[in-house]
DNA sequence: CTGAAAGCGCTTACAG
DNA sequence: CTGAAAGCGCTTACAG
């Protein structure tokens, strides 16, 4: 391996001062445009790289944010949902756009988070992504709040407490899939997800779920809401139970893709066909939601715009401007689960 | 937003030298117990955490490693394939539970990289993954050899390059698959996906395939093979292209699921029955596998053991150890579409 | 447009 | 076990 410049080896090389080396590789506008281009070549010849260990020091910031995704660990760790992966898919590549580098970490909502990038330094500011139980982390929330923190965080709005977040409007959400399964001649409709504050999304989408179905006069029937959190195992266990429980229905709202997927195996089990017996509706679109059988309509979230956005905003709320919790319109995308 | 603290306010806080609080804060057996706990209560008062980025300067290495994603550009941004999405998720994983730190980035195969994160100080390592064509891509290979950068690479073994890599068999993988479908009785098995020096993975796939033909006294037929490279439609087009090319074909082997994804839309626009009509393997079992209608016959590569060794094999070679390329065996994965 | 100098906040010999 | 001091490699007032 061979011995790493600094900007004094260029200096000394180009007959100038360190300091204008250092002006010259950031492209300064106080430097003689020969100087800067003697200096730019001999940098490159060198293979020269500015220490950003060294710059960051100095500059206090490091053009590097960090995206903790933080998940149930009752999650077996062999599997992240989809709609996560996409999601960091898309904040990935929204990063590298404007310039700045990802750091990427996993965190355990029951332990302490590792969550001191910004206060170590190594990021200017985080990007938060979770699929555990809202309470769980509710308190670390606050606690980055206090300290200061530039943090946006992906889900639903939470009140009392002022967070930045980007999300998808579940509730519009929720209104939308059941709207369409009310529109198809649907009335014993269930809900497959937790309706409680550990899960806000799905909350949101029950809300929005219940309102449609009031407002085309459908009387809310409570035994056909399930508890499910963000697994498919979770959404066979609810379709199961419903499957069982006797509850006449003829359609499914899944709060989201993994569920919905779930419930498929298991009304296939029962011999129950979709969407000839029971319609069912999914959440997210995620990528397996085109493949499978019959092909899932779902309420899709749009990974892109809110990678985008999330960086976006983050980088506005780092740069000291206003910022505003904003809401992504989700899109009802039809396939083949609830008949054509 | 709070002063940020320095070791220089804990020491003086504690009555003691501030190089006494750096050894306290980094377990160093050379302080005094008391002493110690005195500084970390102090600390955690203060909400103190090292400045990472003084530290790193100081102790020039970064505990931190860079994941490099490259991609083809030809592709539309909006998809990753599922598998890398996947191989991310358990890189990550298991570098946090190394204790180090993840950057992430994407790259385009044209452009020039933007893998001076080793250069940089950002990170001491670089894994390297990609699915873009490996030709063009091969001269960086060779200059981050040149520089002495530490990393490995998932992917295929290459001649003539002294690269350290972590991959799967696809040799074996590629024989297991096409053994599967001789067992099934046929004998007119079309290989869909480049076989050349672009896409090394596939190539070995492809000499695995054909290799187990020739074993089993089967002639290899070159107008059975089509190109294809990642995506589901390179897949839906060659399977569009081998229909119609009136070559009578039995079974089809997929150089990777999205491939077969896109064959099984194909097949289904013919209405060609999957497996009475034509058998179909994949290559990868990304999660969608299992959720195509027929649920896809693969071959595995195991993703979280490629991302443990990934990081393992990384972090080896940065401390110094010798260190070499390892394969991982595949799996094939037995579901419906090679019939039960 | 350029240079000399200070200083970002640590870690680590060195001396005791 | 502890402290005083040097120095990691930059950026940025300050002076010219």
């Amino acid at each position: 391996m061979k011995e790493k410049s600094t900007s004094f080896d260029i200096a000394y090389r180009a007959g100038v001062s360190q300091s204008t080396v250092s002006r010259a590789l950031r492209d300064s506008p106080l430097v003689n445009e020969a100087t800067r281009a003697k200096i730019q070549a001999i940098a490159k010849e060198l293979n020269y790289k500015v220490d950003k260990n060294a710059s960051n020091l100095r500059s206090q910031h490091s053009d590097t944010i960090a995206l903790l995704l933080f998940e149930d660990p009752t999650d077996d760790d062999s599997a992240i949902n989809p709609f996560f992966l996409s999601m960091l898919g898309s904040i990935t590549r929204a990063c590298s756009q404007k310039g700045y580098d990802l750091l990427v970490s996993f965190q355990q909502s029951s332990d302490d988070w590792h969550a001191d990038f910004e206060d170590s330094n190594k990021a200017d500011g985080l990007i938060l992504l979770g699929y555990g139980d809202y309470v769980d982390y509710e308190e670390k929330l606050v606690k980055l709040l206090d300290q200061g923190t530039h943090f946006v965080r992906w889900g639903a709005e939470v009140k009392n407490l002022p967070l930045i977040s980007v999300g998808c409007d579940n509730y519009q959400g929720g209104k939308e899939m059941t709207e369409h399964l009310i529109n198809k001649g649907h009335k014993n409709i269930a809900f497959l997800g937790s309706a409680s504050m550990h899960a806000p999304e799905f909350f949101e989408r029950y809300k929005g779920h219940c309102e449609s179905l009031t407002t085309n006069g459908i009387v809310v029937n409570p035994q056909l809401q399930y508890h499910a959190l963000y697994t498919e195992e979770a959404g066979y266990q609810a379709a199961t139970q419903l499957i069982s429980s006797g509850e006449p229905f003829d359609a499914i709202c899944a709060a989201c893709d993994l569920i919905a997927i779930g419930a498929i195996r298991a009304l296939q089990e029962h011999n129950i066909e979709i969407p000839a017996q029971v319609a069912l509706v999914g959440f997210d679109d995620i990528a397996i939601a085109s493949f499978t059988f019959p092909p899932l309509t779902t309420v899709k979230q749009d990974t892109q715009l809110a990678g985008e956005l999330l960086v976006s905003t983050l980088l506005s709320m780092i740069s000291g401007e206003e910022v505003r919790t904003t809401l992504i319109p989700p899109e009802l995308v039809v396939r083949k689960s609830c008949g054509s």
